[in-house]
This record gives C-alpha cells, sequence and structure tokens, in this order.
DNA sequence: CTCCTATTTCTGTCTATACTGAAATTACTG
DNA sequence: CAGTAATTTCAGTATAGACAGAAATAGGAG
C-alpha cells in the first residue's frame, strides 16, 4: 500500500473533501478511507508515506478515529508497531458514526429545546410565539430521535432489509395508517 | 425583537454552535434561528442589532441562506428594504435542508463512486479487494438514497405518519420479510 | 438627472484550526 | 539497566475561512 493506485487515490481525495463538509478535517477523512481499502492493517508510517502528512498528525489522526468507534489497532506478530484497522462492514460503520453523531450533537440539543420550552412555559407566557416555535421544533427533534433508536435496535440485517424495502414501504403505510 | 429574551438568545447561541459542527458557519445559523423565532419578517439592519455583527456578514450569510431554500425575502407595504422570513413549517425545513446536503453532497459520492467501481473493473482486476469495498460502499449509498427517495416522494403528513408509527415498524417487517 | 437609501461586493484583518518538526515519553529487547 | 524503536505531546507556524469596514452598485423618489 505503499503508492496508490489511480483509483485509491481518487477515492482517499473525495473522501478527504467529503469529510470537511461533514466536520470532519480533510487528513482524518483521508485516513479512514485509506484504511477502509487496505486489505491489511497499516501501521503510521506507512500512512505518512501514503498520504505524505507528519507522522505526528497521523498520530492525532488515528486518535480522533478511534474515538469515533471505527478505528482499532491491532498488532501483528512479530512486529513492534501498532497496526491500524478500520471496520469493514459499511452498514455498520454508518450505524456508528450516525450514533456518535446523535450523542455529540441531536441529544444536548434535545436537552437545550426542553429546557427552552420548560422556561418559556413557567415565563409569564408573553412568549407565546416562541414558546410555539421552540414546541415544534422540540417535537420533530423527540420524533427524529425515537425513530432513530426503533431503527437502531433492530439487528443490522433487519434494518438492511427493511431499508432495502423501498418501494414497498408507502404501500404498507396505506395499510397501517 | 431589538433585544433576545434569554430563552431566545439561549437558543440562538446553541444552534450557532450547531452549525459549525455540521460545516454551516456560526452567524448564518444564528440568523437562521433569529428568523426561525421571530413572529414577523425582520430586516438586515434589525438583525445586524441584534446579533452585534456587521452589516456586510448579515448579507453575505442572507444569500446563503437563501441558497439553502430555507429563507426568502419579502415585502412591507410602505418600506423600502428587503425583508426576510425563515420557512417555519420543521418538517418541511428539514426536507429542504436535506434535499440540499443530499443534491451537494451524497449525489456526487455516489457519481464518484460509480465510476471508481466502472473504472477498477476495466483495470486488469489484479485489485479485486478495492473493487470489492468500494462496490459495498456504493451499494449502501445506493440504497440509502433510494430509500430517502421514497420518504421524499410522500406528502409530509405521510412522512410524518411514518416516522411516529415508530413501534410499529418492526412488527410490520416481521410481516413483510 | 440627482439625491438618498438599501444592498452587495471587495479587500484587508483576524481567529480558529490544521499541521509540522522537535522533544519527551513509553515500552520493548538484549 | 542501557539502548533503541515507536508513539505521543508540545510549541510554533501556516492556512482557510469568518468577519469588519469601506467602497461600489442598484434602484427608486422627487
Amino acid at each position: 500500500m505503499a503508492a496508490l493506485t489511480h483509483v485509491q487515490e481518487k477515492f482517499v481525495l473525495h473522501w478527504g473533501e467529503m469529510g470537511t463538509k461533514w466536520g470532519v478535517n480533510r487528513t482524518v477523512a483521508q485516513i479512514h478511507a485509506l484504511l477502509f481499502l487496505s486489505p491489511k492493517p497499516l501501521h503510521a508510517e506507512e500512512i505518512t508515506e501514503t498520504l505524505s502528512v507528519a507522522r505526528s498528525n497521523v498520530s492525532t489522526s488515528l486518535k480522533e478515529l478511534q474515538g469515533w468507534g471505527i478505528v482499532k489497532v491491532v498488532h501483528v506478530m512479530g512486529d513492534r508497531r501498532d497496526h491500524y484497522e478500520s471496520m469493514k462492514d459499511v452498514w455498520e460503520l454508518f450505524r456508528v458514526v450516525l450514533d456518535e453523531r446523535k450523542r455529540r450533537e441531536i441529544d444536548p440539543t434535545l436537552a437545550l429545546l426542553r429546557e427552552c420550552v420548560a422556561e418559556s412555559s413557567q415565563g409569564k407566557s408573553e412568549d407565546a410565539h416562541t414558546r410555539e416555535r421552540l414546541a415544534a421544533m422540540l417535537d420533530f427533534f423527540e420524533t427524529m430521535a425515537g425513530w432513530y433508536d426503533q431503527i437502531r435496535r433492530m439487528p443490522t440485517d433487519a434494518a438492511i432489509k427493511f431499508v432495502k424495502m423501498g418501494g414497498r414501504i408507502q404501500k404498507l403505510l396505506g395499510l397501517a395508517s
């Protein structure tokens, strides 16, 4: 994996750009893409060379990827260095990432909205409009969070089946509503 | 809307922070929060004063919000200034945002993955592993995009009903699988 | 046409974050 | 318990993006 093929490079670079749009830094996303493609775990030095970034940068980025729970350290017999490998199952991968984003971003927002709605209800009710808007927002977040938890609880293959149903959803809904 | 209440300020500031985590800049998100809460359309000067940011910054941010399709210009009789109002229906709001994010981020990735898979199939097939990984990723994106399109096509109230079904999803799945 | 108000564009500054290279730490090996 | 390899931490630097203020533009109203 010293040098990348044309296709590999294309994917790694694109993934890096995508990362920035989702609030992940470019190098972190590139390393993830590289590990995702790699048939075997890589050690930090290999990553450094392949992506031409500083060794320290790789170290920091790997820590972050481990924090997300999508990269883990493995060891190779007779080699003292840490090797890193990405979770390979794409469905599992996105499930982990979504869980983490929910925890970091949605849950705090839910908590804040609850506080805001509570506070604005206790107040002299002079500001009915604000309360109403916030309540609508809160309802949306609660509904979506609840729904996600449902999907989340399904075993992966059930979730895949569910999503792949596609066209039948609306029909089922017609029956159930 | 010159000065914000405690609750309003709390929400606006939080929404600003959230924005940064989703790749939207803080001011843009704050302005959106402000317009979302405001019972009446606001003109740029009001926003400038309420949020204490430069007039030019407000102008740019409003353009970006219009680009997302969640804020539009309206006019008030006898007032030459542009007034701005946010889309108020939360479900509609997120639908628009998701559509836009899909268009900007998912669709290009889909296209790229198709290219990569095609290219790596034409090649001497020396790199079966890369092709396999990319194909798995592509399958995931295609499935999710197709699924989203299904939901997307539903009228809003059907989509809401669907999501609110919650607990019954798994039961239905059991019947349908 | 000229004045006036509203809005946008532009340019330079500032700030937050990414990144590097070096130093420090950790943890193995003989 | 050296000596060495691997990793992490740290401190300074570079860069991208956000932002302010000024200048330019647009678009009435008289």
